[in-house]
DNA sequence: TTGCTTATTGGTCGCACACTCAATAGCATC
DNA sequence: GATGCTATTGAGTGTGCGACCAATAAGCAA
């Protein structure tokens, strides 16, 4: 029973590492916040010595900034495939709502909070915010388009009325972090009101259970 | 021409010497951020030495969550007076909205990113942060109510209508630390829209101008 | 003027961080 | 099985942080 203090070495292949970093960065960044992605947090992770994590990563902010963007990048195929092989754009956006109003959720504005706040003191992660941002925008606003352009949604601007429908949601997420208990029903639904009245929809059009849950107001 | 290595004590009463600790604190925090609110900063912005900032202060986070009170305090007093001696609800929620909207209160919005941010860690933090939230909840619903009593503005739950404005300056709030240019005019006037919607008050009314600048959409 | 209270200092400790670099040892290739 | 490339280690540097505490002196009161 060698109690290991010396640990045989195991080597990968650059990308193989690389990934296995960026994949253990991103899920501290999503449980504990960004700035416990540091250098002895990932490699106690892996079990591998600091000195390898600076290896592919010599400036940590970088790796910081990757986390960020790839836990951002995985969770906006979730809301918003890029593919959409079936549903109608009504459909889609339903579940986008659902999504981001369970509870499962709260992670990730908890990490848009986070990432918007270092994005003051860390330029290359600001940069990544911002194409995250494009990113986000620029799905929602597919969607949108589409759903105007088969007659489902009627808004003068998509453009417009995607960051309408993000601004809501950034707001609400905004307490994840310090938010008691839940907001009453008719704040938690201000994102599906807001899009429904945005987009021309009959109110309940886009709630959790489909236009049948007609609750007004 | 004694180069002062050496400086001559000056003894304050603790009143004195704490305030000026706090109001060095709030200082910092609206410029560079909480976390740059530490003990040797603090001391150096007051010619002191570290350990005195302890004595007043013996957790920091206590000085931090006294910093983001004073500086949200001190904000929440210019937005909206406790004291109304003159004006109608109407045009002080005009005042309250062309201030939110104005480029000075990005260091506002900063700074409660950056505190919802930060009470993930720090808990002394985040009930500040709670009771701050009330405060400017009471204080906006306190005028709503007003308005609503004089019969300026409608709405059913003044409570919920109050929330619903902060959540949308909220979300517009968010980027205050990447947003690279402004919003188009129809996200910058959300917030005041909003209000005007559920508050069933004429577009414009509670624009920058006055309801004369009645811009449609 | 003397004395006393206590605000203030100076120094120190331990910790966590990012970053650097020569030495080491997997492992594919021959 | 030997060789060479390079992924990986180990050890160390410097910085900034909060916290602690005995010694000092400012300024008030007697």
């Amino acid at each position: 029973m060698s109690s290991s203090v010396e640990r045989k070495r195991i080597r990968k292949s650059p990308e193989a590492r690389r990934t296995e970093i960026v994949d253990a960065a991103t899920a501290v960044a999503l449980t504990e916040g960004l700035e416990c992605v540091t250098l002895r947090r990932i490699a106690d992770d892996l079990t591998v010595r600091p000195g390898l994590i600076s290896h592919y990563f010599p400036a940590v902010e970088d790796l910081v900034a990757e986390a960020f963007g790839s836990a951002a990048g995985r969770e906006l195929d979730l809301l918003l495939p890029a593919e959409r092989p079936d549903g109608t754009p009504t459909e889609h956006l339903a579940r986008f709502f659902a999504r981001t109003s369970g509870e499962d959720y709260d992670a990730i504005s908890r990490l848009w909070i986070n990432a918007r706040h270092l994005s003051r003191y860390r330029p290359v992660l600001r940069d990544r915010v911002t194409v995250q941002e494009a990113a986000w925008r620029g799905r929602l606003e597919g969607l949108l388009r589409e759903g105007v352009e088969r007659g489902e949604f009627r808004t003068q601007d998509p453009s417009v009325t995607t960051i309408q429908i993000l601004v809501v949601l950034d707001g609400l997420g905004a307490h994840a972090n310090t938010g008691t208990g839940g907001h009453p029903a008719a704040v938690a639904r201000m994102a599906v009101t807001t899009a429904e009245h945005a987009l021309g929809l009959a109110s309940g059009a886009l709630a959790p259970g489909g236009p049948a849950s007609n609750t007004p107001n």
